[in-house]
DNA sequence: TCCCATCCGTACCGAAGCGGTCCTATTTGG
DNA sequence: CCAAATAGGACCGCTTCGGTACGGATGGGA
């Protein structure tokens, strides 16, 4: 199904709530309640996005999360790769391609990093800050099937 | 990290195969064979593939499996699909959104339907043929990282 | 100076999905 | 009639992932 793990699309929601009022302090808890998601969960998610230079967090009483740069910086691609790790349909599209023991027999190593390019592209294409957008700007939009079923 | 099942993966590799030559008539045997991949699941993801019409298989004694049409017209997303079912990152990519429970809240719906929509292009861009031409064609290209590590 | 709210890191656990195997038909050529 | 091959389903162990819990560090306010 090549789904999205539910961590990143957590994270897709958090950070599209975060990206509503850009300049305002949110708590872990306040996210998790406004979003409808386990606290506990959410404050893991957070400190990921922290650890990504996504969020700037501020610990002590009073503290929160805070996007750490413009809404419109901030793409698909940071927040997934930031949650997942590193988006790659394959393992042999990694630097070297070593970790694929088939390699000999695997002739389509360059065609799968094109493709990967081609995803990855895709998800760097749409920003937070188009994520935001509310729903009347995309009604008249035909909706899209993935595959036919 | 989005990877691909290992399913999928190998449903690339045997079709790969399959298409180096394209009329003769192979056994799940001699493909997991010459694949260096476990046999049974060989079965299996054959078995897959022919369901989804991308193979026709042929019962009996000198049975085997035949690409159901020509390389070209078979595409990297029309493969996955087969064995991982309907590609899709999100949930709520679905017919009409039906089974996303927090939709309230969830302003994204229609830009995830875009990204998607912009992955399966790209995977269905690049044909079995393509994939299965060597790598020479591809040697000049540069190596794409997807993230920053 | 103390206290409390908040983030930080780690370690742990349960469940679900997936890769892999096996068994039993069913088909077909020799 | 036998052997070779696919068809279809049941089963199972393992990894991975979502989720939780605990102890520590930090900083503002009374």
């Amino acid at each position: 199904m090549i789904k999205l793990s539910r961590m990143a699309d957590y994270a897709v929601v958090l950070m599209t709530q975060l990206a509503r009022e850009p300049d305002a302090l949110r708590t872990a808890a306040e996210l998790s309640q406004s979003c409808g998601l386990p606290q506990p969960t959410v404050s893991k998610i957070l400190k990921r996005l922290a650890h990504a230079d996504l969020l700037v967090s501020y610990r002590g009483n009073k503290g929160g999360y805070l996007l750490a740069r413009a809404a419109g910086g901030i793409t698909m691609a940071d927040v997934i790769g930031a949650v997942d790790g590193p988006i790659a349909l394959t393992d042999c599209t990694g630097p070297d391609g070593l970790v694929c023991e088939i390699e000999a027999l695997c002739p389509t190593r360059t065609n799968w990093q094109s493709i990967n390019r081609a995803m990855v592209e895709a998800l760097s294409s749409v920003s937070l800050a188009e994520m935001a957008v509310p729903h009347a700007a995309f009604a008249g939009r035909t909706p899209v099937r993935a595959l036919a079923d």
